[in-house]
DNA sequence: CCAAAAGTGTTCATTCTACACCCATGG
DNA sequence: CCATGGGTGTAGAATGAACACTTTTGG
């Protein structure tokens, strides 16, 4: 309805008077809008998340999710890009919208609703070292995780059940793996993400079976045991699942 | 982050020098915030949601969405509930949010960033007649729907999708069905939502092996034909499946 | 030859699917 | 006794879990 007779009644009844656009500035665009970015790595067998150390009150020295304001000119997924540029100088990664966070008292500095996002990052592909990344920035193992500012333990755990019930039904990984992996890599990133312990011939049967990936007929080197294949995903497949869905553990 | 020092930086870059609060205020705490809600009902087999017809500019004369502004002071999840009280007069649907749409030109009066809900309703719970909801409010037919005003499309669409795909995924009907139901009826139900035909044999031992159904022991009356068992939903069950998932389909 | 991880095959149990059949009621 | 929908049983296929086994590399 946004603003028709039924809402210009219920302004009527709070005994405003001046035409509806004006009523709705002074009395209704008083909102700020931010982004928080959940950011998924995974690096070495294990599920991590960026996390940045606040440099400012409120909430200074305490661990929060990155985020920023919206500016009013601006879409929101442009500012969820824009923020991941700044902290990582990735451009185009993956993110996906989780929830909105509206509580009237989560922000102290007035009315602030907030949208989460989660983004998946290979961190192998982008220099996992810190000195590529935003002053302040961090990654953090995902079961090692801190108390973090405002609302964000929330926008955090809701990010992670959201991403876990996508990677049953999805697929997902070609954002977190090098382009070139072996069925076992693939295997542990499951295994990192859903905190599962999988058969090592029934995973690789059920992800063959999904007919997603592509023999490169290469091998690893130089590995002390055994080389393993090496697979990419099929991007055409990737997208066909993407949408028709599967169902996985 | 929303106003650490990464933001702060930000904003001396655009040459603000007071301090920061108020920078917010002035510049950032432009935006409107509004809630648009997919109300699916289902009556005599058939899915159905609940729109508009819009009564004033812009859009006037157009089908929308049932929705409006939140107030300063209002969380938003209690500004769906209040819009879908005065709306239907029922207090404690059944909501959940769907997803954030904050295009800069959704909307001719300025940046209004909406949230989705969608809602469950069982019609002949509560006076499918018209007389009883709200002036220039209608069921429509799922399968027949008229184009929206801004963005509802967009936000029907995706609504949609979320449904089903939390169909698959966790019991629901509780919240369409009457209290008590017969098998055939659930089935219908889950067919109107997702589209498809199931075998009625099949149908059963699948539901009967989540578990979730109580036998009331009771029968059907009047039907010229044998008549069905009458069950009702488990309540306990229902919250436990509702947070472990099950998959379905 | 050994350790370590890659990769495969088989068995058994469970679940899914299709379809045929019987049952109770009103007219 | 018939039409209508309720309700059940079963055979065969498909899927899934458990686990043992073979293969290939470096050291």
């Amino acid at each position: 309805m946004e603003e028709d007779d039924y809402t210009k009644s219920k302004l009527q009844q709070t005994n405003f008077s001046v035409p509806y656009y004006e009523i709705s500035y002074e009395k209704f665009f008083q909102f700020g809008l931010s982004v928080d970015c959940v950011v998924f790595g995974y690096h070495e067998k294990k599920l991590k998340v960026l996390l940045i150390k606040r440099g400012a009150a409120p909430f200074k020295g305490k661990w929060a999710l990155p985020g920023d304001l919206v500016y009013p000119n601006e879409n929101i997924d442009v500012a969820a890009k824009r923020i991941l540029k700044d902290l990582t100088g990735i451009n185009n990664l993956f993110m996906e919208q989780t929830l909105v966070y509206g509580q009237v008292d989560r922000h102290p500095a007035g009315r602030v609703i907030t949208t989460g996002y989660y983004a998946l990052i290979d961190i192998s592909k982008h220099d996992p070292s810190a000195s590529a990344w935003a002053d302040g920035v961090y990654w953090m193992d995902f079961d090692e995780l801190p108390d973090l500012a405002f609302d964000h333990d929330k926008i955090l755990n809701d990010a992670v059940e959201i991403l876990r019930t996508s990677v049953r039904h999805k697929p997902i990984g070609f954002e977190l793996l090098p382009v070139k992996f072996a069925l076992a890599q693939l295997q542990e990133l499951y295994e990192a993400i859903l905190d599962e312990k999988y058969d090592k011939a029934n995973f690789r049967k059920r992800i063959v079976s999904q007919d997603l990936l592509i023999d490169l007929k290469e091998m690893q080197k130089g590995v002390p045991h055994r080389p393993a294949r090496l697979y990419s995903f099929d991007p055409e497949k990737y997208e066909l699942l993407k949408k028709k869905g599967f169902s996985f553990g």
